[in-house]
DNA sequence: TAGATTGTTAATCGATTAACAATC
DNA sequence: TAGATTGTTAATCGATTAACAATC
């Protein structure tokens, strides 16, 4: 739990910036100029050597950045070293859109139990994933110290479920339900709201926002 | 297409507004404060009446905004009285779910053609949306006159495939791929990077950025 | 009128970017 | 060495928010 400051801007470019590396490296790529990296993923070449600035990440005048060395070291930045576990709330039709899109293909990340309150579904093993019942899911949370959770509930539930998923000891809450989630400072929530985003493309579409 | 000077901060925020005073207008509401919206949306309240000054909404000194009118007010801003009408490129996992998501269910969106290589799903209606062969995707955006797309290809043919939207007159792509698109100045790409905000989430939690 | 809440100003904060000395 | 590119500074830009006069 190192406290760094690292502003918020710049470590949600951290993912963009290590896949991007990802491509690279498969490639065969050895070096990247910053003003390369940002042609691909569309930042400015100043705001990409400031940001690695930030992270710590070293470059050599000149050449610019080492591939493989970055794509480590910001594997370790992000804790891709090691898989991480997540749960999924809501087995609907987005939530097993989700079983199926499979995050860890390179990312080290995935989902290892679902739960739901369909008894068609409970109990068997979606895309290789467990389905549980709703009513043991802070028990199986527990059990399974699972500390990040995707919740695709219907939204009348979603400040309910989130309110248990607290209680469980879940710290990081991928929210997909248009409910903005009252929760305590200490977890973290990220908001999917595909509608929304849909709304405002179309929004700046008709105002002619750049 | 007005030209105006709502900041980009703003009008992302107008759908989220939008949304909840619909829920205050279903819930029977006559009135409602920027403290008290503030609270449900989560935003500062000064910000909500900054953001209200910029859309030009009218609120009443003493008794807040009248629910009703803003709903109204917020419907034409957001062009909700009439149907968008979307295209989707690529009916896989992710493609079927947003078929079946319901974007139209009080936001007046929906899907209205789809485009996949599969002869399996090509020819057939799902969800109750025609699903066309990728081959006459230009033909028959420009018949129906569909001008925001989107993008649930496979990575390796987003590029390839956001060239051709926009040859076909598409302005609006939202983008689910991790690519970032390479687009003139007047399309406008809102990307939708699932595996990115997970990411962002787990490396805020292990980071602990407030 | 008294109380409440808007609408706006000005201060603050955070993010981006141009520019360039440092240096590989 | 000469050329290229980083790493950092300082300027700029955009967004947020505290504060409060205006006014319903």
């Amino acid at each position: 739990m190192t406290t760094n400051n690292i502003p918020k801007a710049s470590a949600r470019r951290l993912p963009i910036y290590h896949r991007y590396l990802g491509f690279l490296h498969t490639a065969g790529k050895k070096w990247v100029s910053s003003t390369e990296l940002g042609e691909a993923v569309k930042v400015e070449s100043a705001t990409i050597r400031r940001d690695f600035s930030y992270f710590g990440a070293p470059g050599k005048r000149g050449y610019g950045y080492d591939v493989a060395f970055l794509l480590d070291f910001f594997n370790k930045k992000l804790h891709q070293e090691r898989l991480t576990n997540v749960a999924l709330i809501g087995v609907g039709n987005l939530g097993q859109a989700l079983l199926n899109y499979n995050f860890h293909v390179s990312n080290n990340l995935r989902i290892s139990a679902a739960f739901d309150i369909d008894e068609g579904i409970v109990g068997k093993i979606l895309s290789g994933v467990p389905v549980y019942p709703m009513a043991n899911m802070v028990e199986q949370l527990r059990i399974q110290q699972l500390e990040v959770a995707i919740l695709t509930v219907p939204h009348e539930m979603a400040q309910d479920v989130a309110d248990r998923l607290i209680e469980a000891g879940v710290h990081g809450i991928m929210n997909f339900t248009p409910i903005r989630l009252s929760v305590p400072g200490n977890v973290r929530v990220q908001n999917v709201d595909m509608t929304n985003e849909l709304q405002t493309l179309i929004y700046f579409l008709n105002n002619g926002i750049g």
